[in-house]
RNA sequence: GGCCCGUUGGUCAAGCGGUUAAGACACCGCCCUUUCACGGCGGAAACAUGGGUUCGAUUCCCGUACGGGUCACCA
């Protein structure tokens, strides 16, 4: 047969040959020794996965910290399985957690010099790459129709066969030139395989840099490289985009190890250099007592959307899919504790073989963690963003005085022993509820008679003065119990005989403290009445005193 | 079912032929402390299983079990 008179009759439009894209179009990029091109490669059929983010982390850090490039492509080849947000969901998903990409799609279109990004903007370039093998004999046309499909499925599974369009199976793999123009000719729908060079019985191997020594059965199947509809399939389409935008590691989801034997066949057809591997295990999730991937239909954690709802800051979602990620992460973040987490040399071959569980547990303590890092500035400005769109009423009162906002969240803050109270943005209605008198409500009481509540509380309020510093203010408390029987020192309390005293001068600021806050913990009170000020502070004790 | 991968405390995990088998989250106890948190100290808790190889196996090999993945004109 003469293939090119037979890649002429199949596609007699396409006049760029695989030969100019590979040698002119796509020019070799010019990088540092050592540098990794890498990709994140997302088809548009829904929203963001968690996992999705998990491996786009893990390509960015891999390509920026060696200074390379990270590339967007959008996989856009299944007409029938995509979505129409799709696309600017992964865009802006991404975008949400800070994950920067070099080139490719992005929201105003696309930028970078191996572009089209978007696979359904590249057939021609994929048509030429078929045109190629049609040529050197090593694609052909198959006119087989789903029954017939179905049908030879079912006859190997008769023959205890392997399955799939091979071997005697094959059955468009000789036809004639004649033939392949008549069926044309007929207006017959087609598919464009690749003439395997498999094989059977043939071995390949190939080393995973996560999974290591990977070994294999070769490829003798004729996939399928163009559909019906002129799309390449994932197979084809990730071979001829790989290697011309000249990507140098491939890190995708464990998933794709079983179709390595199709790549690599694919890359040695194509007559191009096959990238490195390193295939991630998928985030996990525990149900009745075993594991199974993480499901967006599922579990609610996995949408990314779960995670700005519930108003983790990006920071704390990262930090712990590099936890997740790089074992190690976590003592060098102990031991850096105020360097961002681009600082940590990521290692691509320390990822763990098996998916890890998300633990929503390790993740809150991780962002209480990251959270208690920040700045007051920055937690507010976290949580009234927050707010604004998830809680309109915590919203207004954030943002009616952010002085004082900001006051608040700078109680117990910095130092060396931080509170964490905080892990996400929807606590912080809870933690700060009583600030605000909108918001504040008497959640607890003391358990202690209400006359001495009493009797402590208008001698507090004799003595208050709100200009007292830490110590001042204390000492009110002090000077407050002798006079009702109470230790102004709490050693002293203990040291005591029971009953010597009534209580000890902690009890009369927890009486203060229910008072003011309705609460009977909370961070440092000194601070918390200074921020009040005086109006508001006398107001909550006199409203509790009346409530006795 | 075929093929591929995996299996260390509840979870995430160090480990790479000889270790008292790290650490983190969670849990429990104690200490610090005017409450709570934070912090400090301590505790309970693991090498799936059976065979080899070896002077010696968590570590190497084989089998078994369990778990995961994959076998499309989906990615």
């Amino acid at each position: 047969m003469d293939n090119n008179k037979l890649a002429e009759l199949l596609f007699p439009h396409i006049k760029t040959t695989a030969q100019q894209y590979r040698e002119e179009i796509y020019p070799k990029r010019d990088l540092p020794e050592g540098a990794m091109v890498t990709r994140f490669a997302p088809s548009p059929t829904g929203f963001l996965h968690i996992g999705g983010v998990f491996t786009s982390l893990v390509n960015e850090r891999c390509a920026h910290q060696t200074g390379g490039a990270f590339i967007l492509r959008i996989e856009d080849t299944d007409k029938k399985r995509e979505k129409e947000d799709g696309i600017s969901a992964i865009i802006d998903g991404l975008d949400s957690f800070g994950i920067r990409f070099d080139e490719g799609v992005n929201k105003n279109g696309e930028s970078g010099a191996y572009g089209p990004y978007t696979q359904s903007f590249r057939g021609e370039i994929y048509q030429a790459f078929v045109k190629e093998l049609v040529e050197k004999g090593l694609a052909y046309p198959c006119f087989c129709s789903e029954e017939e499909l179905t049908a030879i499925r079912a006859q190997q599974e008769v023959d205890k066969a392997m399955p799939g369009y091979h071997g005697q199976y094959a059955k468009c793999r000789d036809l004639s030139y004649e033939e392949i123009e008549a069926n044309i000719k007929a207006g017959k729908s087609y598919v464009m395989r690749l003439r395997s060079p498999g094989k059977p019985g043939g071995r390949i191997k190939y080393k995973d840099v996560i999974k290591g020594n990977i070994e294999m059965d070769e490829n003798i199947v004729d996939i399928v490289v163009l559909k019906s509809d002129g799309i390449p399939t994932y197979h084809f389409a990730h071979a001829v985009d790989d290697s011309l935008m000249g990507t140098t590691h491939v890190i995708r989801g464990d998933e794709w190890v079983p179709s390595v034997n199709i790549h690599q066949q694919l890359f040695y057809v194509l007559g191009m250099k096959a990238p490195k591997y390193a295939h991630v295990a998928p985030v996990m999730k525990e149900e009745d007592g075993s594991k199974r991937k993480l499901s967006k239909r599922k579990d609610p954690e996995a949408a990314v959307s779960y995670f700005t709802q519930e108003g983790y800051p990006k920071e704390s979602v990262i930090e712990y899919l590099l936890t997740l990620a790089n074992s190690g992460y976590e003592d060098w973040r102990r031991a850096n504790r105020d360097l961002p987490y681009t600082e940590y040399k990521f290692q691509l071959n320390k990822m763990g073989q098996s998916g890890p569980l998300f633990d929503l547990q390790k993740l809150h303590s991780v962002s209480a963690d990251v959270i208690s890092r920040m700045t007051a500035a920055e937690v507010a400005e976290g949580a009234t963003a927050w707010a604004e769109t998830y809680d309109p009423e915590l919203h207004a009162c954030l943002a009616a005085d952010k002085a004082y906002t900001e006051g608040l969240f700078a109680i117990d803050r910095g130092g060396k022993k931080p509170r964490k109270d905080i892990a996400k943005w929807s606590d912080v209605k809870g933690y700060c509820a009583y600030f605000f008198d909108g918001l504040f409500s008497r959640e607890e009481a003391m358990e202690m008679d209400k006359d001495l509540q009493k009797e402590i509380l208008e001698r507090y309020l004799a003595v208050y003065d709100e200009n007292d510093d830490k110590d001042q203010w204390f000492g009110r408390m002090k000077e407050i119990c002798p006079a009702i029987g109470f230790a102004s020192e709490v050693k002293e309390f203990k040291a005591a005989e029971p009953g010597t005293f009534k209580g000890h001068v902690g009890d009369v600021s927890s009486v203060v403290r229910v008072a003011v806050t309705g609460r009977k913990n909370t961070p440092d009170l000194r601070s918390i009445m200074a921020l009040m000020g005086r109006a508001m502070c006398e107001q909550r004790i006199r409203d509790y005193i009346a409530s006795l």
